[in-house]
DNA sequence: TTTCCGGGTTCCACGGAAACG
DNA sequence: CCGTTTCCGTGGAACCCGGAA
C-alpha cells in the first residue's frame, strides 16, 4: 500500500482544493464554489479565469465534501446480476437517461450472488446514495434488513412483488401463460420448460408454476421441465434439450427462460438435424438482439426494459415522504413477439 | 422526525450517524469508528454491542466523510462503452476480483461516447477515486488533460499505446495478421474485412491497416472492407455481407471485427443458402460465448480479457510514486481459436 | 464574506488491569 | 506485599473540503 505520505502526496493524486484554486485565481473560495455550482451567479470573466485555473490544476470539486456539507448525494446505485445480455443494457440505459434528466448519476455494481449484492448495498449505503436499484426480489436476509432499517429508498426491478420497498416489473406469469397458449394453439402437445438452477432458480419458480398450471388447464401433461446450471449460457440449451428428449422423444415444444437458452436449443437442433419449428417449436425470453437475427428467428417475450429502468428512477426520486407508505408496484407490461421458431 | 436535518429533501433517509450509534451503545464515537475500521482494536464484547446497535439503526459508516478525513478512497472507477457483449463481462469480473483482493471496490459507469465518458471521469474524480480505468485510447481532449493535470492514476485498456498514463492490452495488429495468414493458408483469395463506423471506428483503424498490409504481403488484393453502423449488432453482419457480395461476388473469406458481426454474417449466409465454410470462411473477434456454440462454430481471437482487468487494477494500485514515470504498457496476449467456420 | 458545521479519521493521551520486580 | 512498568481498550482534539446562512 505504499504508505505514501500521511496526507495526499500519493494515491488520489489530486492535491487541488477549492482554496488553492481560489488563491491562484485571485478570488475567494466562495466564488470558486459558485463557478461550479451556480455558474450564472459569477461574472463571465471571473468564471473563465476560475475555470482556466481549475483546468490547469486538474481541479474537480470534491463530491465527498460537497455531499457532506449539503447532505444530499446525487448518486443512484444500481446492482445488476450480470451484464451478459442485451436486455440489461437497455435497462441500464433507461436508468441512466432518466437519472441524468434529474441531475443524478448512476453507479453500477456487478453482483453474481446474494453475498456480493449485500457488499454492494453496503458500499452504496456508505456513499449515502440517493437510492438503490436491485434486480429481483431474492436477496440476502441482511440486505433487506439493512435497507429497511436505514430507510434507504429502494426499488426492486423485474418483479411485481417487492420484498423491501418499491418495485417495478411485469407479469411473468401472464407472459408464461400466453406462451403456453400460443404453443398449444399451434398444435403442440408435448411441451417442456427450461430454466436455470442455482442461485437464480427462484426467479423462475413463478414461471414454472404458471407453465404447469396453464398446461394443466389445457388438459396436457406438465412434467417436462429441466433446470440447467446457471453458469452455462448457450450451452445450457444443448444440455437441456438432450435431457428432455431422453425423457420425451416426442417433445414438440419448448419454452426457455432466456433467449440465450433458446439460442442454445436451436444450435443443438441444427447439429442434431431437428427441424425448428417443424419438429420442435422453441420460444425464448427477453427479446435480446439475437432473437430477431438467429435462423429461425425466435418467438419471445419482450419486456419493456427501458421503461422499467426509467420507472425505477422515477419511483426512487419521486420524493416520497420518508416513513410514508411505498407507492404501489408498477407494471410496465410486456409483449409477445411471434417469429419463425413457432 | 423524518426531516430531522435543516434540509430534509427526503434524500438518503438515513439519519444514523456515528454519534447516535455511539450514544445508543454507550461508547464514544471513536469506539464506533474503530469497530468498523479496525475491529481487532476493540474488545469483542464492545464490538458486538456496537454492531448490534448499528444493525438496528441501519447504520453504515459514511464513506464520503471517511474519504474526506483520510484523504484516500478505496474506489476504482471503470468506464466502459457498452455492456452488450460477454467479453466486457469477463473484463469487469477481472477488475472487480482483483480490486476486491486489495480491499477496493469497482464502480462502473456506462458511456457510449466521448462526451459521456468525460462526464463519468468528472464524477469519479469528484469522488477522488483511487484510480480510473478506461477502454481504448480515443477520448475527449479534455478527458486526457483533466486526468493528467490532476495526476489521477489512469489505465487505458484494450490498447497497447496509451495516451494518458498507463495501459494494458494486446496486439490487435498481430492478431489480425494471424487471421489473414490463417485464411490464406486455407486457400482463400478474396478476403473482406467488416468493422464498425461511427464513434468506435478508430478502434478498428489499426486492424484495417494490418489487414491490408498482410493481404498485400500475400500478393492479394486488399480493397474489400465495409464499415457497418455501430448501433447494429448482428444486423451489421447481414448488411455488410450484402454490400461485400455486391462488390465481390466471388468473396470467399471475411474477417469480422466482433463475434457478433460474424454471427450476423453466418445467420445471413443461412438465409441466403451460402455454405460456411464451404463457400465462405468467416472469422470473429472476442471469443464471446456464441462463438463456440453457433453452427458452424466460429474461428476467433480470444483476448485475455480477465487478465486484462486484473492487470489494470494491478497497475493502478501498484503505488507508483506520484510524478514518477508510468510503467511500460502491458501486453496480456491473445490466442487464435480455430473452429468450424474456417 | 465570514463562520460554522457535517461525519468521520488520524494521532495521541488517558487510565485501568495485569505482569513484573 | 506493594510499587512500578507495560499493555491495551477507549476517548479527545484537530482537521479534511465545501455549502449555507
Amino acid at each position: 500500500m505504499s504508505g505514501a505520505g500521511r496526507n495526499g502526496a500519493g494515491g488520489g493524486g489530486s492535491r487541488a482544493t477549492m482554496q488553492r484554486v481560489a488563491a491562484a485565481a485571485g478570488v475567494s473560495p466562495m466564488t470558486v464554489s459558485n463557478t461550479f455550482r451556480y455558474p450564472e451567479r459569477v461574472q463571465e470573466e471571473t468564471r473563465a479565469r476560475v475555470l482556466a485555473v481549475a483546468a490547469e490544476l486538474g481541479y474537480v470539486p470534491n463530491l465527498a465534501a460537497g455531499h457532506l456539507a449539503s447532505g444530499s448525494s446525487r448518486v443512484v446505485g444500481a446492482i445488476i446480476p450480470s451484464i451478459r445480455n442485451s436486455s440489461f443494457y437497455r435497462y441500464v440505459r433507461g436508468l441512466q437517461d432518466a437519472a441524468a434528466e434529474q441531475g443524478h448519476e448512476v453507479m453500477i455494481s456487478l453482483a453474481d450472488d446474494a453475498e456480493q449484492e449485500l457488499a454492494a448495498v453496503r458500499t452504496f449505503m456508505g456513499w449515502r446514495a440517493a437510492g438503490i436499484v436491485l434486480v429481483g426480489s431474492e436477496h440476502h436476509a441482511e440486505t433487506a434488513a439493512l435497507l429497511r432499517a436505514a430507510r434507504m429508498p429502494t426499488v426492486e426491478t423485474w418483479v411485481r412483488r417487492g420484498a423491501i420497498d418499491m418495485c417495478v416489473g411485469f407479469s411473468v406469469e401472464e407472459a408464461t401463460r400466453q406462451m403456453v397458449r400460443h404453443l398449444v394453439a399451434r398444435g403442440r402437445r408435448q411441451i417442456g420448460f427450461i430454466g436455470y438452477s442455482g442461485g437464480v432458480a427462484r426467479r423462475f419458480a413463478d414461471r414454472l408454476a404458471a407453465f404447469r398450471d396453464e398446461l394443466g388447464a389445457a388438459g396436457l401433461a406438465a412434467g417436462l421441465d429441466y433446470m440447467a446450471h446457471e453458469a452455462d449460457g448457450f450451452a445450457a440449451g444443448k444440455q437441456a434439450l438432450e435431457a428432455l428428449l431422453t425423457r420425451a422423444p416426442g417433445l414438440d415444444g419448448v419454452i426457455c427462460a432466456t433467449d440465450v437458452i433458446a439460442g442454445g436449443v436451436i444450435f443443438a437442433c441444427q447439429r442434431r438435424g431437428i427441424d425448428v419449428p417443424g419438429q420442435l417449436a422453441v420460444t425464448g425470453w427477453g427479446d435480446y438482439e439475437i432473437a430477431s437475427e438467429i435462423v429461425p428467428s425466435l418467438t419471445t417475450v419482450r419486456p419493456r426494459t427501458r421503461d422499467m429502468g426509467r420507472t425505477a428512477i422515477e419511483l426512487l426520486l419521486s420524493g416520497r415522504e420518508a416513513g410514508g407508505p411505498p407507492p404501489p408496484p408498477r407494471d410496465v407490461g410486456f409483449e409477445l413477439v411471434c417469429r419463425e421458431s413457432t
